[in-house]
DNA sequence: ACAAGCAGTTTTTTT
DNA sequence: AACTGCTTGT
């Protein structure tokens, strides 16, 4: 019989030792979130309602009772709400939680496989492909599968790529992927299942992992491998997932096994805030967590302590329509405040001109800008803003949209890297051959399959083995590769070296937009210098690709904080005092993509829901009256269809009209330069009064 | 045979 | 601004 050791079991119920007032900083459900002992637990948490506050004092709980902080995981949605989490906990808790395990599920998946990478059959020094890269594997793919027969019917990369990500994440059959999404393509569907397959088998080859692979390879390694699985459960004595309803089935999988050991997982979300369904995400996770996690208790949080009451009222009756849902009714007990107005503007300069000239107002009021924000349904949406407020010099910072990693120039650098990193990455190489002049798709072909013979010596060339055109260019690119191989140059350095070989590369194909491009060769040296690992440099560019303008605001660190652009996506978990919701045009919040089917419609539902629950005191929703389309040019746009059926003592309608003149001539009057104003229609336009009333604001 | 240049089309949201 | 397909040039 083999001796038997008992562990002295957690004690839970003790007293903190440390300074933390849990009982008087929660209220009683979040203290009992807070403090829950052991076991699978679910907390509704709806928005506003301290859930963020709730998971900073769970893990200081956790760690005041004695837990070890690498022994809790923290998975979060984004690495920005990661490290906010930490930051919180960490001032309660005098920095006692820095080894708290946290981040994106994919960064976790990735520090497992970067260990475990040759249970499976990769090398650890694998890439790892953005979706753009991505899409670029499955195109060198997509050559073979097509022929001329095919024409324009044969579905682009980006889709392919799309329709692979969604096999893998939902964990379907491609004819299921198929038929509920692109039932005109079901014709291909053998070839297609060939071509996904290859796809599968030339990463490995390569050496790379998409997105999904992150996911997908840990349950794999999980399966095959019972004792990693035992290895890294036993690590997670307690797991702590935030925004669990925008899991997709690995995810939910990965919180299985991750729990597997301990048994003590909480996950918290809200329902009504899931807008990841395009990606996978799965609402069910949420809604059948209990079923799935036996005799997991469930806790909730109602009370909403951001909002005033006026609106909530617009929240729930947005709400309303939508519907799948959990049980929950939100309440607050702050006064009523404003209601909500709903904004038609004669056309995007006006809406422009009239959100800068809001923000102005508010910011004289005392509101600092980086207690408002604009946000939109689709990034490209704020440009026209974006250069108003450029104009009336209000700065800014812009989360969602363009990436600076996936500028076609930045990725054009980090090719580069990515090819002294892992020099089997044939994306990698397609790119940086092809960059340079008489080297185009077949000729870059030929040198990466010379390349791979070449073996253990991937940066010599013999010269006499190429064509005249392009030698001299080609010699030139490995010896700078092998003069970067060779040393022990940071990654800073190692951008700029390359940088100063890719200037003229840039100049020469980019020659419109260059001198745009330049400056931001070097931010990507400045960011580097951040890292003393090029690995860890290209692994963390992969998964948090950097906002564009975030960069911008570094450098105004000692100024006013900046005001917040952001995409509806991006400002999930967010809050600001006042909330600008710009576009609401049908079409647009919904997409004009989601009106085909309910499910897609009620997600675009629970979009306006996130936006509408991000504001503290104002909110604004505006809509251009007239838009110009390419080919279409000027014709009259709708407003949202979520909000025309809204009753108008929940969402206020206003007029906005130009100063001195007495009736606005939407078209005539565009392009005049002079200040407007709004004004409330219902009490008649004549003696319309003010918009916002900023007198006795409760700031 | 292959690269480069041109013209026309198309753009959701993100790890 | 990027992607695709077509035409022209080497």
């Amino acid at each position: 019989m083999a001796r038997q050791f008992v562990i002295q079991r957690e004690e839970h119920q003790a007293v903190p030792s440390g300074s933390v007032d849990f009982s008087g900083e929660l209220n009683p459900r979040q203290l009992e979130a807070a403090t829950w002992g052991a076991g699978p637990v679910l907390v509704v948490a709806g928005a506003g309602t301290g859930k963020t506050r709730t998971l900073v004092y769970r893990v200081a709980w956790l760690i005041d009772t004695g837990v070890l902080p690498e022994h809790i995981v923290l998975l979060t949605f984004t690495r920005r709400a990661a490290t906010q989490m930490l930051t919180r906990a960490s001032g309660l808790l005098d920095g006692r939680c820095s080894r708290v395990r946290g981040g994106t599920f994919h960064a976790f998946c990735l520090t497992i496989l970067k260990k475990y990478a040759s249970k499976i059959g990769y090398p650890s020094n694998f890439t790892v492909l953005d979706a753009a890269d991505s899409a670029d594997v499955i195109d060198i793919l997509r050559a073979r599968y097509t022929s001329k027969a095919d024409g324009k019917r044969f579905p682009k990369k980006r889709t392919l790529q799309q329709m692979v990500s969604s096999m893998r994440n939902r964990g379907l059959a491609l004819a299921d992927v198929l038929e509920s999404t692109w039932p005109q393509f079901v014709e291909f569907e053998e070839r297609l299942g060939k071509m996904f397959d290859e796809y599968a088998s030339y990463k490995q080859a390569q050496g790379l992992m998409d997105y999904d692979d992150l996911l997908v390879l840990t349950l794999k390694l999980f399966q095959s491998q019972p004792q990693v699985l035992r290895e890294v459960a036993s690590m997670c004595r307690h797991v702590l997932v935030d925004e669990y309803q925008d899991t997709n089935r690995a995810q939910a999988l990965l919180v299985r096994a991750l729990s597997s050991v301990h048994g003590n997982v909480m996950v918290v979300g809200d329902d009504a805030q899931s807008i990841y369904r395009f990606r996978g995400a799965d609402l069910g996770n949420i809604l059948s967590f209990r079923d799935e996690f036996a005799a997991a208790a469930e806790i909730k949080l109602e009370h909403n302590y951001r909002s005033t009451q006026s609106i909530l009222d617009l929240a729930n009756e947005v709400l309303t329509s939508a519907h799948r849902r959990l049980d929950k009714q939100l309440f607050t007990e702050r006064s009523k405040g404003d209601r909500p107005a709903l904004v038609p503007a004669p056309d995007d300069r006006f809406e422009s001109r009239f959100v800068s000239q809001m923000i102005l107002q508010f910011r004289e009021q005392g509101v600092p800008l980086n207690q408002m924000a604009v946000l939109f349904r689709n990034g490209q949406s704020s440009y026209d803003l974006e250069v108003e407020l450029n104009r009336r010099n209000v700065p800014f910072v812009k989360y969602g949209g363009l990436k600076l990693s996936e500028a076609a120039h930045i990725k054009d650098i980090l090719a580069h890297l990515k090819v002294l990193e892992n020099p089997r990455d044939a994306v990698a190489w397609n790119r940086v051959l092809q960059l340079l002049e008489g080297i185009g798709p077949k000729t870059s072909g030929r040198i990466i399959e010379w390349i791979s013979k070449a073996g253990d010596t991937p940066f010599q060339i013999d010269n006499g083995a190429f064509s005249a055109a392009y030698v001299d260019s080609l010699m030139r690119l490995f010896q700078v590769l092998r003069g970067i191989h060779g040393s022990t140059m940071t990654p800073a350095d190692q951008i700029e070296t390359l940088s100063e070989y890719y200037a003229p590369i840039m100049r020469n194909v980019y020659s419109e937009d260059y001198p745009k491009r330049e400056p931001d060769l070097d931010h990507l040296t400045g960011i580097a210098a951040r890292f003393s690992d090029r690995a860890a440099m290209l692994d963390s560019l992969a998964l948090d690709p950097i906002e564009l303008s975030a960069i911008n605001v570094e450098e105004l660190e000692n100024d006013e904080p900046p005001l917040v652009l952001s995409t509806i996506h991006s400002a999930k978990g967010l809050e600001f005092k006042v909330v600008f919701l710009i576009q609401a045009l049908d079409g647009v919040l919904p997409s004009a993509y989601s009106v085909g089917s309910t499910e897609a419609l009620d997600e675009e539902l629970r979009l306006l829901y996130v936006a509408v629950t991000r504001a503290e005191d104002h909110l604004f929703i505006t809509y251009p009256m007239i838009q110009f389309r390419r080919y279409e040019g000027q014709y009259f746009a709708k407003p949202s269809r979520f909000l025309v059926d809204v009753p108008e003592s929940i969402l206020e309608p206003c007029t906005l009209v130009e100063s001195g003149s007495p009736a606005p001539d939407v078209l005539e009057e565009r392009s005049k330069e002079s200040s407007s104003m709004i004004e409330s229609s219902e009490s008649g336009s004549a003696a319309g009064e003010m918009l916002p009333p900023l007198d006795g604001l409760p700031f």
